[in-house]
DNA sequence: CCTCTCACTTGATATAGTCTCAAGTGAGAG
DNA sequence: CTCTCACTTGAGACTATATCAAGTGAGAGG
């Protein structure tokens, strides 16, 4: 008996043509999963983005908003409204970049290094849920397939490229 | 020499651990794709959710709003707006339903279908941008994977299953 | 009838993206 | 050595899009 949606099942899409039904998958799959992991960070009083913000921050060690938003792919906008969450909650700190005044160089605070590692845990548990069922050769497609079409010369929207050739 | 920013290589990401790094490649993605076929839409006045939602009763037949909701796994307040913007355009109509004067069935307009067949058109020329360079293995590997996350037990936020488990 | 559920609508809120601006930087001209 | 000019960084205002919650009217069961 089904509460109120199903999950799989909703959207067998068969009747639609691959790349359409490919996008949708994409953003059901998206939509879903950030859903989910949204929930599971709740304890720490995070999301998502911000949990992706000071993950990388982590990996890399101080950064400039504008190169963060790069890696993180986000408007620097955005990123800025991010980093105000994070230096609200003590997470991370906007400190003057030595040799440029215009920038600053986001740092992590203790607090926001026992949150990465905190928030690692749940990515892995909520990683076993999503993906755990796949197996290593599925799971490992799905990453190399992503990968790949970022890397595609069209995928980038700031390089339109000619969509109208012969 | 780059403009502003790199396209695929601004995302490594190699010092994330696998689960997090897909997540982020899958939010990179998605919206990446989602802005360029907006933007390849826009000759016909739509975008990415009113196109899909044509497909769909393209393929299906005339649907109700929750129905609808269901398969393209929106929630009804959007499908709602999407209808409106539909409507105000001339593509799709609610009508009637017989049986039960609480729904409406979203029927296509011709105008609604020629748009279809349009959107098609410009949806193969953005998938062959986007995913035309994976190999055709790439290509169903991630459609594959994509459909698996989503049979995945704990992919439905719904459905929340047991997050702490020994 | 009375109540419970369902389909849809509407309003409030949040979140992301775009545009514009102020401040800072760096290079070249005079 | 300074002035000017083009460019970068980040912040703020504005717009739109999505989600959630409450409300309305219709069906269905007792």
């Amino acid at each position: 008996m089904r509460s109120t949606r199903s999950p799989a099942d909703s959207a067998p899409l068969d009747f639609l043509p691959p790349d359409v039904a490919t996008g949708m998958l994409l953003s059901t799959v998206h939509r879903r999963s950030q859903k989910v992991f949204n929930e599971a960070l709740r304890p720490l009083g995070i999301e998502e983005r911000h949990f992706a913000t000071l993950a990388v921050l982590d990996g890399t060690g101080p950064l400039t908003q504008r190169r963060l938003a790069d890696l993180l792919d986000l408007d620097k906008s955005s990123l800025g409204r991010i980093v105000d969450d994070l230096e609200r909650q003590r997470l991370a700190e906007r400190r003057p970049l030595p040799g440029d005044r215009r920038a600053h160089a986001i740092h992590l605070t203790e607090q926001g290094r026992q949150h990465v590692r905190d928030g690692h845990r749940i990515a892995a548990q909520v990683g076993r849920h999503l993906f755990g069922h796949l197996s290593p050769r599925t799971r490992a497609a799905l990453d190399h397939a992503l990968r790949e079409v970022l890397a595609a010369p069209g995928a980038d929207p700031a390089t339109p490229g000619d969509e109208s050739r012969p």
